[in-house]
DNA sequence: GTCTATATGCGGATAGAC
DNA sequence: GTCTATCCGCATATAGAC
């Protein structure tokens, strides 16, 4: 078996420079020198970049499916916001594949395609979300309103985190705050919540734009 | 014009091939053979890519500063909706902008700098926009709500482009709709509209749903 | 203004020794 | 598994003839 430990460094290093540096920044050398070994042993463990990127990938894929499927159980509005939570820290762990996804799609096109599936599961999950939270009576919607706020949702956590760099006050450096995300997220369902949940979402209100 | 000069066929090639493969993997090279002409001709015109893509970016600047000063003067739906509309047309001419725009501030740094300048000026412009919606009694909000209203308005017409490549069904290849862009744009404020105004908004809502 | 030809450097990927 | 050394191709940018 291959050393589990500079495979596995590798993938961790990789994940950190593209996050900050960008993808198409940085070079499998430049990824070696951070771990200090040299581009001929990178190589050993990863025949291509491609490889790592697609590892990395898979692994995102992962976590954001187990949310999915978590996200049919959500029946109140602190049940959605840490769920939102979750989700926005799954992503900005791995913030430069939405940040980078033009580069990537245009230089793994089957990655691409994978994003375009993973997002179309995002939007299932969203739409069976948003049914949810009205039959549970938690925000009062027609079923084709439900159907937009779910495509919001799912805009807003794709995004956010990349546009949020554009937004002058929290520069590339800043941590992002997954807790300030989930709240705008949040405002979206906002106007249609009923009074019976609205105790929480004045709560979180306070607490974000305090 | 008939034969505008080789100057401008650059630029004019270089926005058609940045917006349709990409930033990073249109190559000077690419650009000269579209056009027909050699290399060192097109350097001959523009010592470096950099000064190619940042002579694009100042009109897409300038654009989008026009429709921002035009902005105050927005007092009903229907202009909104023309305005959204216009506003969309713009970010798709040059859509390589924000869709490449982690590369292009990596790569340009001045350029992400300048990016987030305009950002802060869509964003007073549509604070400006959202309290004159406010005083003129289209919607009715707090100041507050006011504010993130603006501020998921910028999001949107900033982001919903790249995003909507990401959603199965609508490939890279089709045209970009800027009718339903503004339509979406336009439901952040649906919950808001004041009874008056309600009209007009439900035309669009029966002519982009339909 | 436009061409051909070329310099320079970098990034991905490989070969073969240890 | 890890290294050193190297090949190859591409992209930016340049030099100099026409």
């Amino acid at each position: 078996m291959a050393s589990p430990n500079t495979r596995d460094r590798i993938l961790l290093s990789s994940l950190a420079l593209f996050n900050a540096e960008g993808l198409a920044a940085t070079s499998t050398h430049k990824i070696a020198a951070e771990l200090g070994i040299s581009p001929g042993n990178l190589h050993y463990h990863f025949k291509a970049k491609a490889l790592i990127v697609d590892w990395l990938f898979r692994r995102f894929e992962q976590r954001l499916e187990t949310l999915n499927a978590s996200s049919a159980s959500i029946t109140a509005i602190d049940d959605l916001w840490l769920a939102l939570h979750l989700r926005f820290e799954a992503i900005n762990e791995y913030r430069f594949i939405y940040r980078d996804m033009a580069f990537l799609a245009s230089e793994y096109p089957a990655l691409g395609q994978r994003a375009q599936d993973l997002t179309a599961h995002n939007l299932v999950a969203a739409q069976a979300l948003c049914e949810g939270l009205v039959a549970t009576g938690v925000i009062e919607t027609s079923a084709e309103q439900a159907r937009i706020l779910a495509l919001q949702m799912v805009f807003t956590t794709t995004c956010w985190l990349s546009f949020e760099r554009l937004v002058p006050g929290r520069n590339a450096l800043a941590q992002a705050d997954s807790g300030l995300a989930a709240f705008y997220t949040l405002t979206l369902i906002s106007p249609y919540v009923s009074s019976e949940s609205r105790a929480y979402l004045d709560y979180l209100r306070g607490k974000y734009l305090g």
